[in-house]
RNA sequence: GGGUGGGUGGCAGAGUGGUUGAAUGCUCUGGUCUUGAAAACCAGCGAGCGCGCAAGCGUUCCGGGGGUUCGAAUCCCUCCCCACCCGCCA
């Protein structure tokens, strides 16, 4: 969503950006809709302001019992009532038009968001330690799983088909473990209030964080119309939704370690093997609720939060700045945090962090009272920090010993009942 | 699943056909008082759109939509949501 009195101001800023996302200058449809839906409010104006007028008249005339005065205004507003209602059903569709083409269009892009196409041309901002060396040729963390016995793809496929994983015993309370590590660290090391939170939300939720109308296939619908999560992000942003917060109250920070579900319709036959692209996946969930000034630091605060779970670990990273083709439609700054994945060869998205100004806040209408008491909208920014799931296999696989064993990390082992090795029991 | 009661401004909460955009209280803002603060007292305090240089004027908004009426927060229909009670269940 986008302010409408800003926009026709700012038209050069707005279609850049559209421009940069690839999708074409936007502007002059906007404000061709929003000119003709003025002038329907203008006349339909102009008819109510006639039939307020005599409708007061007549109530007059009726008190003063001048019947026949009355009776002679009423014949002359007898034909209003039907123009008031066209003009009013023409008001209703022309703004709901404008509605959609508004929540149909991606956020603005932050000013030092690289140009670029797609994920060829993100830019890396930083790295962490060398990718790690091994003296024989590492495993992946599927074929490492199921060699210990305790990662299932056929009994998972088998109740519930393909894209789940059946863990046992040690990885089980390994992933368990990630979970409990990160949560720790966020909440009590990071000052972020931990929640609890539906699973399940209403599609008013998914609109207002940007996941409707465009991305419906990408999420799984109940029969009763609600929708699974595809990120925390739903549930801890829209804990502010439809509110005027008090400027005092701000920044407010949740996180949350839940269960995430993405349908991946469009991902077929990528990433089949494993669990790096599962249906469903759990995920340490970071949300700041902010003012404007304060969105751009915390956007930097809340990756080097997401950080210092690799730090922690002791696991290879890259962190990179999205570019303008590769970027959600809902931010306009996002940093990817990709692990070091020995098994692939190759770095992987572990966390995501992001900024997304005031498109979710208008979505969700969620504001605050500033310091004059002026109410504004909220920014809000959202991160993980990080994927269970994928940190689980950089864990694994960077991690591996020769034998098939693997290491606890020692950050770890204290949420593992201080088991140092993961490997098949005698 | 059965029944009942509700959805009004930042919050609480009046208001059942005609100067009600909406009493009252709280919050908030400014002022008086005070060394300062608190208390007390006084004043102000919703949003969108249009016209206007401005002061201002007009209009819309009392969950959404439709209807009745010259006129609706107020009456009718419908949908959504919430609360409570009963039944069922973790």
């Amino acid at each position: 969503m986008f302010d409408m009195k800003w926009l026709r101001a700012n038209t050069e800023i707005f279609d850049n950006s559209m421009v940069r996302r690839g999708i074409g200058p936007q502007s002059t449809m906007l404000i061709e809709l929003d000119d003709t839906r003025r002038a329907t409010i203008s006349s339909l104006n102009d008819l109510q302001e006639m039939r307020n007028k005599s409708s007061k008249q007549i109530g007059q005339a009726k008190a003063q019992k001048d019947e026949e005065k009355a009776q002679q205004l009423l014949a002359e507003v007898a034909d209003l009532r039907s123009k008031v209602q066209a003009g009013e059903e023409q008001e209703r569709q022309q703004t709901q038009a404008l509605n959609d083409a508004m929540l149909a269009l991606p956020n603005l892009l932050a000013d030092d968001v690289p140009d670029g196409e797609d994920e060829e041309d993100n830019v890396e901002r930083s790295k962490f330690m060398e990718p790690t060396q091994f003296a024989f040729k590492p495993k992946e963390h599927y074929e490492l799983g199921e060699a210990l016995g305790m990662m299932d793809f056929e009994v998972s496929a088998r109740m519930s088909g393909s894209r789940f994983v059946v863990l046992k015993g040690q990885l089980a309370l390994l992933e368990r473990a990630l979970g409990n590590f990160m949560l720790n660290l966020q909440t009590i090391n990071h000052g972020f209030t931990e929640v609890s939170a539906p699973l399940l939300v209403r599609s008013e939720a998914m609109v207002g964080t940007g996941q409707l109308p465009k991305f419906a296939e990408e999420a799984f619908q109940t029969t009763d119309g609600n929708w699974l999560i595809p990120t925390s992000e739903v549930s801890l942003t829209n804990l502010v939704r439809e509110q005027v917060l008090s400027c005092k109250d701000l920044p407010l920070r949740f996180a949350s370690l839940s269960y995430c579900f993405r349908s991946e319709s469009g991902s077929a036959g990528k990433d089949t093997r494993g669990m790096l692209r599962q249906h469903q996946f759990s995920k340490v969930e970071m949300v700041t609720i902010t003012t404007p000034d304060k969105a751009d630091k915390t956007h930097q605060d809340m990756l080097g939060f997401a950080e210092e779970v690799f730090h922690r670990l002791k696991i290879p990273y890259r962190t990179i700045a999205l570019c303008s083709g590769d970027m959600g439609a809902s931010m306009q700054r996002t940093y990817d945090i990709e692990a070091w994945m020995p098994g692939q060869n190759t770095y992987r998205e572990v966390s995501s962090v992001s900024k997304a100004g005031d498109w979710q806040a208008r979505r969700m209408n969620a504001r605050y009272r500033d310091e004059n008491g002026d109410v504004q909208f909220v920014q809000t920014l959202n991160g993980s920090g990080v994927a269970v799931g994928r940190l689980m296999i950089a864990v694994m696989e960077n991690y591996q010993q020769e034998d098939g064993s693997i290491c606890v990390p020692e950050a770890l082992q204290r949420y593992m009942g201080d088991l140092q090795v993961i490997k098949v029991a005698k």
